[in-house]
RNA sequence: GCGCCCGUAGCUCAGUUGGAUAGAGCAACGGAUUUCUAAUCCGUAGGUCACAGGUUCGAAUCCUGUCGGGCGUACCA
């Protein structure tokens, strides 16, 4: 089903460029004379506005009240027909501007059509389905994951979840940072501490053995120790220093022990998905041990195209129209001076893996802004190589940083980042206190569900909410708040319906059969019109927000949504309504209950609970 | 220095290639409740869209400058 407002652009544009055809040809050499049909700024001017006619206008150099009644004629006329199946007569008001009122009929029909399709609820799919690879969360392996991942975990889940739903082919990648000289000091500890002292203290040489590995509560605790050690004492460094060469080189040995490092921490990473609702498992996977070999050959050929050039001893690109602060040409270093590769070589190989391998049509970044510049350098080098092809689309995705109640970057008191875990940990207990207060009757199982959806689903939503491209203040008071824009409101919504048809339903009201026979839907009431034209907008909000990868268009129109139906609940009684009403107002509360949960829970993978 | 992003109600934030009288929530004030879950709804009040110019039928949005903040800017990722 397309959406209303497509049609009508459509349609519209169709008629203006009838309309103007030749006279724009003649001004401007522009194709195409977009309508700009944009859901109305007041519900006075109607459901939606044709914005589109005051530009032409400026472009023909003629009278734009003139112009819309020109198009307005050519839309009515019997010829052409173009919207008397779905709006009233049109309205030319303003500068120019034209106002279009949908017909009941096209309302309760398409409420109709969306109620038939449960899966999708109506929503189109792409003409021209693209494979998309979404490169996103990236946590590094030996630490756990911290507030820092977030956003990249779950705008990028978003993104792939609408693409999905518009039918493209999404690759999901997980660019880990599993590779490094880190993994040095870590193996070097886990040998040298871990296995040695444990050794000794089983055949009795060491009574005094602090750590072994299942004392290792996490990676998070092994890089510290091992980092502290590696400081401290200047031996081990130089140990730490040989363990990298052997991975490097391929000992076995080595790679055993990294192996076990990767699996202790991706076992961790895998929870916090789990708990997150984040569609990522292990086959999506492809960090930077993976691109590892395939280093040199990107170098090689960079060089072999006459690209690379050393430089103070660096092997280096120079993409042009980038500056230092010197005014000097900045490159992308693909080999440091001591021969070893860097976050940008592995990005090029990556690159060439998508698009070769994946066979990407596009590919999405979904990392902080910060790396901007790292990016458009990197997009501009694989361009440079010839290793993407000039229709491929990369895109950074970008968004702002996660701070504290002070403004300043969300850290603990001791300055560190804010583990994941906990973060959620505490969000699951502080909704677990609000369910203990509203509905202390529920059983335990019931409670511990509802706290873990709420609280997950808070933070989750806060993030949604808020423009990604800007900074937000991470507070549990306001995310955990029921009034407003948060999940809690989000749910609570959904609960009601569902309530009111379990309620039904134990009335003895045959819920189910009279929505499915309900064919003439009957809306009288303003609030049941308002919610009905808003239930049938929901693909609108679903391709701006996949359009422009922002979640927060969805979440404002979902939100809108549970206003909207709070206002038809408080207006309108449902079960007790007459036999004439009754069908219609249960299947609002229907496509309610299911569009919410759609885009909660399928598009946002947050939770929805049948009660609170 | 240069580049990118940002500055909107007391607070937290929306604002869709420039569109009609700039919107929500919180906080404040006033109303609705023998409830289909009030974890709700309805209303009132609150603004020099940082500032100054410019572009045009029309600017929070585009351009220039100023002030304030964040980030980036040769071997981290």
């Amino acid at each position: 089903m397309q959406s209303v407002l497509n049609i009508l652009e459509a349609r519209i544009s169709e008629v203006m460029g009838e309309v103007s055809g030749q006279a724009l040809r003649q001004c401007s050499g522009q194709a195409g004379c977009p309508a700009l049909v944009r859901p109305a700024t007041d519900a006075r001017f109607g459901d939606y506005q044709v914005n589109g006619v005051m530009p032409l206008a400026k472009q023909l150099k003629t009278n734009p009240r003139k112009l819309a009644e020109q198009i307005v004629a050519k839309l009515n006329s019997a010829t052409a027909d173009k919207l008397s199946d779905i709006c009233e007569s049109p309205e030319i008001a303003g500068p120019g501007f034209i106002n279009l009122r949908l017909k009941p009929e096209l309302i309760a029909a398409n409420l109709l059509q969306i109620s038939k399709d449960a899966d999708r609820l109506g929503l189109e799919k792409a003409e021209k389905p693209k494979t998309v690879v979404v490169d996103f969360s990236g946590p590094n392996i030996a630490k756990q994951m911290h507030v820092g991942h977030l956003r990249s975990t779950i705008i990028g889940d978003c993104i792939c979840r609408l693409l999905e739903l518009q039918g493209h082919k999404v690759i999901r990648q997980n660019h880990i940072g599993d590779w490094g000289t880190q993994f040095g000091m870590l193996i070097n500890y886990l040998v040298n501490v871990v296995y040695i002292d444990a050794a000794m203290k089983a055949t009795g040489l060491s009574t005094k053995t602090e750590y072994d590995l299942s004392s290792l509560r996490d990676t998070e605790e092994l890089y510290r120790k091992a980092q502290e050690r590696n400081k401290t004492d200047k031996s081990f460094a130089d140990v730490s220093r040989y363990w990298v060469v052997q991975l490097q080189n391929g000992d076995e040995q080595a790679k055993r022990y990294w192996e076990k490092i990767v699996s202790l921490s991706l076992s961790e990473s895998k929870e916090i998905y789990e708990r997150l609702g984040v569609l990522l498992t292990e086959s999506d996977i492809r960090g930077e041990s993976f691109y590892n070999p395939k280093l040199p050959g990107v170098v090689a050929e960079l060089k072999k195209k006459g690209l690379a050039v050393e430089s103070e001893g660096a092997v280096c690109v120079f993409p042009e129209g980038f500056k230092d602060k010197e005014g000097k040409p900045l490159p992308v270093i693909v080999q440091k001076s001591d021969g070893a590769y860097l976050y940008a070589t592995t990005d090029l190989a990556a690159i060439r893996y998508r698009v070769g391998e994946l066979k990407a049509d596009k590919i999405i970044y979904v990392t902080d802004a910060r790396q901007g510049l790292h990016f458009e350098m990197v997009f501009a080098v694989a361009r440079m190589a010839g290793w993407v092809k000039p229709q491929t689309e990369l895109v950074h995705v970008t968004f702002g940083s996660v701070l504290g109640e002070d403004g300043k970057p969300l850290k603990t008191r001791s300055g560190e980042n804010v583990k994941l875990k906990e973060l959620l940990d505490e969000a699951v207990e502080r909704a677990r206190k609000v369910v203990e207060e509203k509905n202390p009757g529920l059983s335990e199982d019931e409670k511990k569900k509802i706290a873990n959806a709420v609280g997950i689903g808070a933070v989750k939503y806060a993030d949604y909410t808020n423009n990604r491209t800007s900074d937000y203040i991470f507070s549990f008071d306001k995310m955990l708040a029921m009034e407003g824009n948060t999940a809690p409101y989000m749910q609570y919504a959904y609960a009601r319906v569902r309530s009111i048809q379990r309620k039904g339903r134990d009335k003895g009201i045959e819920v189910d059969k009279e929505i499915a026979q309900s064919q003439s839907i009957s809306l009288t009431e303003p609030s049941e019109l308002d919610l009905a034209k808003h239930l049938i907008r929901y693909g609108e909000a679903v391709s701006s927000s996949a359009g422009d990868y922002r979640p927060n268009y969805l979440t404002a129109y979902l939100y809108d949504l549970a206003q909207k139906f709070s206002s038809f609940y408080n207006d309108c009684p449902v079960l007790d309504a007459s036999s004439d009403k009754r069908p219609t107002r249960l299947l609002l509360c229907d496509l309610t209950a299911k569009t919410i949960e759609h885009g909660l829970h399928n598009l946002l993978g947050i939770e929805v609970i049948e009660q609170m």
